[in-house]
DNA sequence: TCTGATGCGTC
DNA sequence: GTCGGAC
DNA sequence: GTCCGACGACGCATCAGA
């Protein structure tokens, strides 16, 4: 007789592995759950531990997270239940396809009655780690890189292998179950397919020119970095497709721009990594709000999507991903009729390299990226063949109220609401919650607690004393805050107790930054 | 029919 | 997307 | 070196309810 695993286990491994801390020890717990369930319980027990629900590569969304769970409970809270209903993974399983199903007018009402009738007939553990599936933030230390690592112990196979195929086939709960249930063959069988995206490779942060140069032995290819969206585009003869970072199709986006490619490269079968931009007649990038403003009438500006294509994967049947970067970039001039190429430089000097960022930087372009150049393609990790150089600022900013954190961060203030000076008062223009060390985090939860003036719900407000230099990327107009300019990739630098908040950076400064940098780029308003 | 809340996907 | 911590 | 989990900004789609 088959005995299906219930959910309640399922919890109880969450549980352990959330009170464990060694990675060897939690793949050993994985494994040994893995190799004691059903078959068929398999595939969803890897997604739902990990904290995903539905596979990367997967349309699919329950559109339920945080606030509609926390008011959920707050009802829920006083009722009570006579008959208890225990769970199978299946069971709970089908209770989320179902709710993904679901869609159009009441749908929403009745997700979160289905949701009530579960949470409430389950025990606590169980809930916990229900909720925390469904916000996707499971909090047990074990996320796709420490589960492949299980799989591979489950299995018998090496995880280099596993780690290749998931990121080939973009769904780890059927790598898992492949690899457990059918074995080595069925693994290794994996291959690239037109039309099912695979995980790119990604850049590290680098730091300067000449760490790039040593780092990566002088022989170097630089490339512009392009602030737009990362894709991947796939054709096979006439069909053409492409698919973004997280494995997304959104070639409905960009339809005359793609009727255009299919001409641009000449191949029968191919794949292609690019980044996708819009730009204006003369050629300046949009800023990236502007191109994620999808449903704007674009007859009103002279905005045009363009893809700037760095990289080949894959060309008439022949995978190649294992060919050096500089033979992969030949291989790519030569079958471009005319498709754009992102721009490159081949160069040891660092003064011309200084010369190609900055130039980068002028055509209103986010940086460059330094490849080594005889790097293999590596699917779906950072590494340091590729380093990324950006530029960015900084401005010294006042906090003005915090947040609790939650998690690790718990018994902190973790999330600094940040203000810069107007006339006599402080407008807020972002929050940050990235750069301190937990020493500092403890030191400044102690600090800002002293300076209390009110607490409302999670939010701290405290005296505008404590200043701080914030690091980021780039000024965004912003549509929510009053200063109506918010900070894109905030982080605190330094915390500066010896500045007076008289001395801060102020909301006319920002603007003239903004304006300085906006030169550069293409204006969304302006008529054709 | 419109507005606000919520969630998701891009970075 | 960035960052610090843990292994 | 690698992985994990802290959470940021925006714009759009969808749904509930006035």
């Amino acid at each position: 007789m088959i005995i299906s695993t219930s959910f309640y286990e399922l919890s109880r491994l969450c549980s352990k592995l959330e009170s464990e801390s060694k990675t060897i020890k939690k793949i050993d717990l994985i494994s040994q759950f893995l190799l004691n369930i059903q078959p068929n319980e398999t595939n969803i027990s890897i997604l739902l531990i990990t904290g995903k629900i539905f596979p990367d590569r997967s349309e699919k969304t329950l559109n339920i997270s945080y606030k509609t769970i926390h008011s959920l409970l707050k009802k829920s809270s006083n009722q009570q239940v006579l008959f208890k209903k225990t769970y199978n993974i299946i069971e709970i399983y089908e209770e989320f396809q179902k709710m993904a199903r679901l869609s159009g007018k009441g749908s929403y009402n009745q997700k979160k009655s289905i949701l009530t009738g579960i949470l409430t007939q389950l025990p606590d553990i169980e809930r916990k780690f229900l909720i925390r599936m469904i916000l996707g933030e499971m909090r047990i230390g074990v996320s796709s890189g420490v589960m492949l690592l299980a799989i591979a112990k489950a299995s018998n196979i090496d995880s280099d292998l596993i780690k290749n195929a998931y990121m080939i086939y973009g769904d780890l709960g059927r790598i898992g179950e492949l690899a457990i249930h059918k074995g080595f063959n069925a693994i290794k069988k994996i291959d690239i397919k037109l039309f099912r995206p695979i995980k790119p490779m990604l850049a590290e942060m680098g730091v300067s020119i000449p760490e790039i140069l040593e780092e990566n032995n002088q022989n170097i290819i630089f490339e512009y970095k392009y602030d737009g969206i990362r894709v991947q585009i796939h054709k096979n003869f006439e069909k053409i497709k492409i698919y973004t970072r997280k494995l997304n199709d959104i070639s409905e986006m960009i339809p005359d721009l793609l009727s255009r490619l299919k001409n641009e490269i000449d191949s029968t079968t191919s794949i292609l990594d690019g980044e996708l931009v819009a730009v204006d007649k003369t050629g300046k990038p949009f800023p990236f709000q502007d191109l994620m403003r999808t449903n704007i009438d674009r007859t009103k500006t002279d905005l045009q999507y363009k893809i700037f294509i760095f990289d080949i994967l894959y060309l008439n049947g022949k995978n190649l991903l294992n060919l050096p970067l500089k033979e992969r970039k030949e291989i790519l001039s030569k079958i471009s009729r005319g498709f754009d190429l992102a721009k490159t430089l081949k160069s040891s000097d660092p003064e011309e390299i200084k010369e190609f960022f900055q130039s980068s930087i002028e055509s209103g372009h986010e940086g460059m990226i330094g490849k080594k150049a005889d790097s293999l393609y590596y699917l779906g990790t950072r590494k340091k063949d590729w380093l990324k150089l950006k530029e960015d600022f900084s401005l010294d900013l006042v906090i003005i109220a915090a947040e609790w954190g939650s998690g690790r961060r718990k018994e902190w203030l973790s999330n600094y609401h940040l203000a810069a000076k107007e006339d006599n008062s402080y407008r807020m223009i972002g929050k940050t919650f990235k750069g301190l060390t937990d020493e500092e985090f403890e030191q400044m939860t102690e600090k800002l607690l002293s300076l209390m003036i009110k607490q409302e719900k999670n939010v701290v407000f405290v005296q505008p004393k404590v200043v701080v230099e914030v690091v980021f990327n780039e000024i965004q107009r912003s549509p929510k805050y009053p200063s109506q300019y918010a900070l894109r990739f905030a982080r605190i630098k330094n915390i500066r107790y010896d500045k007076s908040p008289k001395d801060i950076d102020t909301i006319d400064d920002i603007k003239r930054l903004y304006q300085n940098k906006f030169i550069k780029k293409a204006d969304i308003l302006k008529n054709r």
